[in-house]
DNA sequence: AATACACTTAGCAATATGGCTAACTAAATT
DNA sequence: AATTTAGTTAGCCATATTGCTAAGTGTATT
């Protein structure tokens, strides 16, 4: 996984991670509070933050014993980017498409 | 992996098959023509479309020995929103903070 | 000083993923 | 009818992913 989308698309597959993200929006918040909504151990939680961390989705910091982690939203932008690029080819096809049918239909009957 | 973000963010965590959708967002392909641009054998391309199948990206039809794909939007536009809502709601958010601190404003000195 | 709290590290097990080759089916082409 | 082309099926292997438990570290709290 070399390409940053790769690791982003792969991070936001998993449910537990897109939930950590939409808490995330809303505010940063601690480790405890981010992994109390969630029934698996706190290792496998924290095994999950630490891919959102490693694709660059999330910062923490640790301040005493707590670790705060915030959003960091610049892949989530990249990664809009690409399907709003993907989706810019594909309507601009479907348009010139219909343009095409469009100049055809003087020749009707 | 049940929920279609699931899925359709998995799919897409794949360089070869986001290479796929970039091909197929300019038009229909073959199998062989989707294939051509990749090292992999063929069986191990095929694995990859049919990921693509499965998620609703991707639909084929078959006529004679050729297999036709094309992209189907709609789970593509699903994850657009999706990181649209994220997006929005860690805006507003930051936009509410710099509101706070503009009232705070007035209270300096 | 002792205990509780908030992570953190290490290591195990099951399943999923991504690559391969070999062999097969069915539709064109010659 | 024989051969080539386009795709398919089956099965193997290595690595990655996702869950767990047990035990450890450092910081508050009592």
């Amino acid at each position: 996984m070399t390409h940053p989308l790769d690791s982003f698309f792969g991070a936001m597959s998993d449910p537990t991670r897109r939930a950590v993200i939409e808490r995330l929006a809303s505010g940063p918040a601690s480790v405890s509070e981010l992994h109390a909504p969630h029934k698996m151990a706190l290792p496998t939680f924290m095994r999950h933050l630490k891919v959102l961390e490693e694709t660059g989705i999330v910062r923490s910091i640790k301040k005493g014993r707590v670790r705060t982690c915030h959003i960091e939203p610049e892949p989530l932008i990249a990664a809009q980017g690409w399907l709003a690029w993907q989706k810019e080819i594909w309507e601009n096809r479907l348009d010139s498409m219909d343009a095409v049918a469009a100049s055809l239909e003087q020749f009707k009957d």
